[in-house]
DNA sequence: AGTCAAGATTAGGTATGACTAAGACATTAT
DNA sequence: ATAATGTCTTAGTCATACCTAATCTTGACT
């Protein structure tokens, strides 16, 4: 198995993010993703295909292969295990490590990063809740759905929130959520204005939020027993 | 300031490796110490002389500019304290972590560098006695000289080896030199054949050293006091 | 001074991975 | 059924950075 590229590091990793729902990926959405023109990605695509990474039906979209499942997940560890160090270890923030370990990934070695697992104990899941696939390349994909969705009175735990997006992660801790963060949701305004959260932890008074970002808040709904 | 391509960090690092005689570096010397084709080089030395990084005189050799000599020793210091960082934080052992600072130094930011260095203490020398390059391109060269040069009868301490042959620091290791070792040269025989060695610190029983090994030894005369 | 060898450069070619512009396909609307 | 629309692909180009083969410089030796 040769060296992988960083482009198709890049790729693979878009392409699993893209289409876990189990359908193609068009190469339009991976155009998107990768910030590339589509016409640059129809060129990866069947180079990617050539060897066996992907599998391409014309016109209808990409879908990884055994072994390049294998790849993307082994690439995400990286990501995941790197974030995680530099948040556990080096005090770097969550907002910003995604960028760091977006660079790093494609130069750290298999055994570096085993290395930072182990001093952190093999963790599951990164700063963001998302979870880490193992060496053999399981990953335990959750079943969240938004805060958008538990509707009035509905409580839950903030579990997840995608990493790429710097400024939204700043506003979330600003407001003092992090992952693990339990709440009720109070109060729903309509036509997608704010929504009111109660956070039972805190024992705080409530916090509005956005629609949008608190379509982005992934959360386990549960019932919230009264505070250990 | 652009960012620049891994190619060019790896030619001014290397560049600044064989150039601190003060003479310009010879083409076919820097495509040697890269393992690429001299005319490669030559194409790549354009580039680099039109970007300031480099002067080039056609058939004599290349030198850093300031700009170029700046460059080279962000990239020597990131290289150095990733290192040390390995060693040091990570367990890594000395003679394998040279490729992975390798293909680290071109992804880490100066901000995780400095993350690290903190870490460390802002450590002046690398695991192999190297010195690391401040983060304003200051950097201490040291007056060392071969093991071999010293003579029978002189007396030293082991102070610097370079990193880049993972056998011969595997095999210094072996014999329980570290940095900082202080030794006496017993024995010489002729005609470039082993050197004894009386290592001070551990009153042990002289060391036989092959004369090439010996040679890549650099070592601070110094008389040695008796064992603390 | 003329010749020769070593070393450096130029010339021409390859692979990767991006771009724009133009053409092909599929879907949806008429 | 056909036309319009949007998406996807093909074609052709460019930049980077490597290669081999051929040519040019330099310096040393006769």
């Amino acid at each position: 198995m040769t060296e992988l590229s960083r482009s198709t590091e890049d790729y693979l990793k878009a392409i699993y993010g893209l289409g876990r729902s189990g359908e193609p990926v068009p190469t339009g959405a991976l155009a998107d993703a990768l910030a590339i023109a589509p016409a640059s990605v129809s060129g990866m695509v069947r180079r990617l295909a050539e060897t066996d990474l992907i599998a391409h039906e014309p016109y209808r979209g990409v879908q990884l292969t055994d072994a390049g499942r294998r790849a993307a997940l082994r690439v995400i560890r990286r990501h995941r295990i790197l974030e995680t160090y530099l948040v556990k270890v080096l005090a770097w923030d969550w907002d910003s490590v995604h960028a760091e370990a977006e660079r790093l990934e494609h130069a750290a070695s298999d055994l570096l990063v085993a290395r930072m697992a182990d001093a952190l104990g093999n963790p599951a899941f990164d700063p963001h809740g998302a979870p880490i696939p193992t060496v053999d390349g399981e990953i335990e994909e959750q079943e969240l759905v938004p805060l958008t969705e538990l509707g009035v009175g509905g409580t839950g735990e903030f579990r997840l929130v995608s990493d790429d997006d710097a400024e939204r992660l700043r506003y979330i801790a600003s407001i003092g959520f992090r992952v693990g963060t339990r709440f009720e949701l109070v109060e729903v305004t309509p036509f997608r204005g704010p929504l009111t959260v109660l956070r039972r932890e805190l024992g705080a008074s409530p916090q509005l939020i956005g629609y949008e970002l608190a379509q982005s808040l992934l959360c386990l709904p549960c019932t919230l027993e009264p505070a250990a």
